[in-house]
DNA sequence: ACCGAATATTCGAATTTAATGAGATTGCCA
DNA sequence: TGGCAATCTCATTAAATTCGAATATTCGGT
């Protein structure tokens, strides 16, 4: 495999590569969702994740639909649902390790 | 879910969003590998490939074994490996759109 | 015990990323 | 046209990432 289509690979695992843009992902998931939708359920500021929405699109991990004063966010394949799946599954297999590595980052951050 | 569990996903991410992790990865999908012969297939600095095999190894994405003066390593969990066929089949669908998108960027980076 | 091979770790500089606050668009409706 | 709501973009700053060079560690052989 060329070395640039294994950094485009890893540009979308970038993309996905935050907390943020996994909840728009999931939330996402089930229904095409508006900014201000997206904004006020994640409970977070506008230009945030306006911002996160920018990277989702740039690596065009979701599509969006102007409609009027608003814009309408969707998943673009449901690829990435079945990645982010597959992901759940991975993280209920280890979930008590996950457990124990969060708490010990806790207590070590304290 | 809560936000701490996205974060470990997020890491998981972002663990794979590397060029370099990602050539790892692929090159531990068919057989175990010694560190040497990483940096050996990989021809990159040997600093460099052990730094990137930490934070594999952080995240847990790789387990190595110690046999005498070399490190093995292989990947820890085939859902992994699945997610990078999923990658791979959602690359092949795109593939013209993204050879375009790394058309551009050279364009314009030059 | 010493040496060399294999691997890991530390450090510093350059680059990239994330969050916030302020400003700029765009589209609707009176 | 004026104004408001929804959304995006820009600038700044703090934090994280990446790489190479140098250094450290660990193990087997002599």
């Amino acid at each position: 495999m060329p070395d640039s289509l294994r950094r485009f690979k890893a540009d979308v695992f970038q993309a996905l590569a935050h907390p943020t843009r996994i909840a728009i992902l999931e939330l996402l998931g089930t229904a095409e969702l508006s900014a201000g939708e997206l904004i006020e359920r994640l409970g977070m500021e506008q230009a945030n994740v306006s911002q996160h929405l920018a990277i989702l699109r740039t690596q065009r991990l979701v599509i969006n639909r102007k409609s009027g004063n608003q814009v309408f966010y969707s998943v673009r394949d449901p690829i990435l649902l079945e990645v982010l799946t597959l992901m759940r599954s991975y993280f209920q297999k280890y979930l008590t390790e996950a457990q124990q590595m969060l708490r010990e980052m806790s207590e070590s951050g304290s």
